[in-house]
DNA sequence: GGCAAGTGATGCATTTTTTGCACCGCTGGC
DNA sequence: GCCAGCGGTGCAAAAAATGCATCACTTGCC
């Protein structure tokens, strides 16, 4: 897209507030880009940049033109994917940034079962907790979110809700694997392997031990699923997820998941249920790639989740 | 603005429909036009126009594009009037379409009283039909429109409306001026000269004809207003209006309009009023300048006629 | 205090892109 | 069957973008 690229530069040089460094990413002298930059400077009558010591930095009128050019790279994106729709074959590009919980199983099949459909569309998939989730949307480069965390952010749109139990995961043969639902007061004496402090479900599970004024010995942190599934393999511990990180929505819940561990839900009476959210920045028209892709899986939580999805 | 020359192009030729003419128009050879059309289309993948023996003319992919190359310049106005309203001088173009109602006497005063606070800010004022002005409002040729007469189309958004009743026009000492309303039956005998078939006046007044069965000596059909004023000066008649077309919004309704005509109302039994409709494209960020502006009329019509403005 | 390394800006020669001219092939109307 | 109008193309000239060398400046370090 030629009739992009000095925008494009912009956008790269805000990012990485430097010329030079924007140039050497863009494989361009630094001198063409500077005057690149400001040719569109006076074009626009004024500067988009403050220029300090160490490079460049967005002055306000930059911060609303650089956000101007990247809601213009998302439009021509979206453009693009409704063009090639015309001629049937669906092409697109969708960038999602999801926590760890929907990356870990749910997203993989559900990408794969649109991929098998529509060959041409290609995903972009990104870690990252919730306020990094929200910025990416905002900055739009991320198409879609899925948040297991309250939404702050009023620029937000919640396209659809799935409300998921904490569940406690433990060695096969533990003794509360046999109770029903496990109880905090339950937890005392038992070594916990807690989720990151800014994750959802820390959260939700702090809350309730403060509530119920339960200390746990945690033994560890980590925001890792691997590692701690690994973990229990070597020492008996706990650890807490959520049901769509275990996968269990296929049915069963052992499908491919770890034969040696077994998962119980926390009783709701001492943890309330954390709720994920699927979004999209608000008055945005979504490409048709990315649009489709968020149907489908609002689609596919309905049949796994029925009555804990919410729109 | 460098970089939206070529979209500009484009925008020019889907307009012209021809090549060569809006290569005449931008002032460039057509081959020269041809090229970065051909450029643009190789970069897009697929062919935005067809190629007609009498000129081109756009197909789907090109619609779409084009529809998004105006939402792109209608969105770098706003962004430019948005950075120029940071060095405290509201800059800007306001791009009005109104029926003749409003823009014979409340447009030029209101522009008139925001330009004084704003010299930065320029007007286009294009008078126009509801259909005509519905459509500059989806091609983004307008930002604002005024109509009397009934929303049809889904994407306008009506930020506000404004109550009319329908006023009879006569001359002074004409029998009917001493009544406090006008009632259709009067207009037995009476010549009458009616507005354009397709002005909301005009299809009010029909309506209520036809429902009190009243059928009128029509002398005249016309479009303007000051032809018809002019007209009663040489031949008693009547004709019809709305109060914001004549004026009476300051108060008194004498205020610079002929001293030799007096207006009354039409009964509203008769007749129910009809409504202005203020309004601009839905899911637009408006510039600056125009946003301000319309909250300006609104505030200027509710000083004016209160209970009748409605948001 | 001075030096080195980093930044953005600028003059000038070079390369790349865009433009204009002349011309082609084609279609529709007279 | 010709003619006027259309879009498309080869080629040379004009214009724009680029790269190199260099400047002015700030910061951190010795």
């Amino acid at each position: 897209m030629r009739f992009m690229t000095s925008l494009k530069f912009i956008d790269v040089v805000a990012r990485e507030r430097s010329i030079r460094k924007a140039a050497d990413k863009l494989a361009i002298t630094s001198t063409a880009l500077n005057r690149r930059i400001l040719q569109i400077e006076e074009e626009i009558g004024q500067p988009l940049f403050e220029r300090l010591p160490g490079g460049v930095r967005l002055n306000t009128a930059g911060e609303i033109f650089v956000q101007h050019i990247r809601s213009q790279f998302a439009d021509l994106a979206r453009v693009q994917s409704q063009i090639s729709d015309l001629s049937g074959i669906r092409r697109g590009h969708v960038r999602i940034a999801s926590g760890a919980d929907a990356l870990r199983r749910f997203l993989p099949r559900s990408i794969a079962r649109y991929r098998a459909r529509h060959p041409a569309v290609s995903f972009d998939l990104s870690r990252c907790y919730g306020d990094d989730a929200e910025a990416r949307l905002f900055s739009l480069d991320a198409d879609l979110a899925l948040i297991f965390a309250p939404i702050r952010a009023a620029h937000v749109h919640v396209a659809a809700t799935l409300r998921q139990q904490i569940h406690c995961v433990m060695p096969a043969g533990h003794r509360l694997a046999a109770c029903e639902t496990v109880r905090l007061r339950d937890l005392a004496g038992e070594k916990l392997v807690l989720p990151a402090p800014h994750s959802g479900v820390r959260q939700l599970l702090d809350t309730g031990m403060l509530r119920r004024n339960v200390e746990p010995e945690t033994i560890l942190e980590s925001d890792s699923f691997e590692f701690m599934q690994n973990f229990l393999h070597f020492e008996s511990a706990l650890f807490f997820q959520i049901p769509i990180a275990i996968g269990s929505e296929t049915g069963g819940g052992a499908d491919g998941f770890d034969d040696q561990l077994v998962t119980q839900p926390v009783d709701p009476a001492d943890v309330p249920p954390g709720t994920l959210h699927i979004c999209h920045l608000k008055g945005r028209v979504l490409p048709v790639a990315a649009a489709k892709f968020l149907d489908d899986i609002i689609t596919s939580l309905r049949s796994a989740y029925s009555d804990d999805v919410d729109q």
